[in-house]
DNA sequence: TAGATTGTTAATCGATTAACAATC
DNA sequence: TAGATTGTTAATCGATTAACAATC
């Protein structure tokens, strides 16, 4: 990886390269140009070629990338090559759609442990996890080394179980809940407030359905 | 509403001001700077102010901002006044999460229908709703004249099923599947792929964890 | 060689931020 | 009036895009 600063922008993107090249492997396509990449992810060819651009030279001009191998460079870009484990903190319905979800580990991720504070719902199983209580979240964080949390409970418990999170090592946060979450600097924080990302198309589809009547 | 546009960044914030000023409004907070709302969600208040402002003059010079006026702009801006009749699609972990999600109906958003196709599941029933068969979609659209489809399908099937939302008369798409969707340009589309949002912490966890060690 | 496509530079476009006059 | 905060302009910063030399 070259030093310079590399665009937020293009960040966001590299995952949705790898997935495609993913899918194109599968379907054993062995060459790739950066406009075809680009068409079926709609990204413009000059983004594709630019984005690869700030970490290596990974094409052959006149040819394009090699699909095989431009994926295992992005895996391992992503830091996906080493399996990540992870952990779940609230056994509702989003926790369990998170945990039921197959995706993870074919992206190198592993729900490790579930926990919720709720007795009802404390040592039942969800898809071969046990849910384990919330008091021993710590312990565990420490015995397996994990280093990713997701945060699948109330806005009210949100920020406490950050806290207790970052307290026992974690370094990245997978947030669900609606609030903002403070945490230190050197703690990574995605939030992904479902409701938020509706209204804003809801916005847009107001404001088009307003325009067409 | 002003006749110029309006940057994509500031509709994405609209709803996390929205959302603030609704907890404020319920812990009765009368008035609000641009300073402190900003401050609650990390936003620096000449942004604030510069974002409201493409929308018109809320607040009083040396006073701030009332919070039940603003909150009631930003309810009319986003579109929300009116609740919007929404369907899913998939009542796999996933579609069960959002349906169970208490949130819609308190942000004018409320889910009328489930759709599947597995026979196991059609005629179920989640959280007061029945699971219907997939081929009835089109004329509930229209009965009921639904704009917003929710899809949580696998890859393969989510493009046919955007197709058939299309053709009835959906303008608005939440899409959970993988695929990049192809749709006309008068359907937004909104692409909500967890996976991609959690490979794009990775990257950043993987690369904060690697220079710490 | 002729045709294709990369990697990169420079131009353009868009978003954020600082600063301050207006005004409560 | 003195102090506070908006709304807006202009400067800065960052991202996208066009264009093309390098090269397969």
């Amino acid at each position: 990886m070259k030093g310079f600063k590399i665009p937020k922008t293009t960040v966001e993107r590299l995952p949705i390269y790898y997935r495609a090249l993913l899918g194109m492997e599968k379907r054993e396509i062995e060459v790739i140009s950066s406009q075809d990449l680009g068409q079926r992810i709609g990204i413009p060819s000059a983004q594709v070629r630019k984005d690869l651009s700030y970490y290596g030279e990974f094409g052959r001009r006149g040819v394009g990338y090699e699909v095989p191998i431009l994926r295992r460079h992005l895996q391992k870009i992503l830091g996906l090559e080493k399996p990540w484990p992870m952990l779940i903190v609230g056994a509702g319905n989003l926790g369990r759609a998170l945990i039921n979800y197959q995706g993870f580990l074919r992206h190198g991720l592993e729900v490790k442990a579930v926990f919720d504070n709720d007795p009802r719902v404390i040592g039942t199983y969800i898809h071969n996890l046990k849910v384990e209580n919330l008091e021993e979240m710590e312990e565990k964080i420490q015995q397996e080394g994990i280093k990713l949390g997701v945060i699948a409970v109330p806005a009210e418990a949100a920020q406490e179980v950050a806290d207790r999170m970052v307290n026992s090592g974690i370094k990245g946060i997978w947030n669900f809940s609606p609030e903002h979450l403070h945490v230190p600097e050197d703690v990574n924080l995605r939030n992904e407030d479902l409701s938020v990302s509706l209204m804003a198309l809801v916005y847009h589809l107001n404001y088009s359905i307003e325009r067409s009547e």
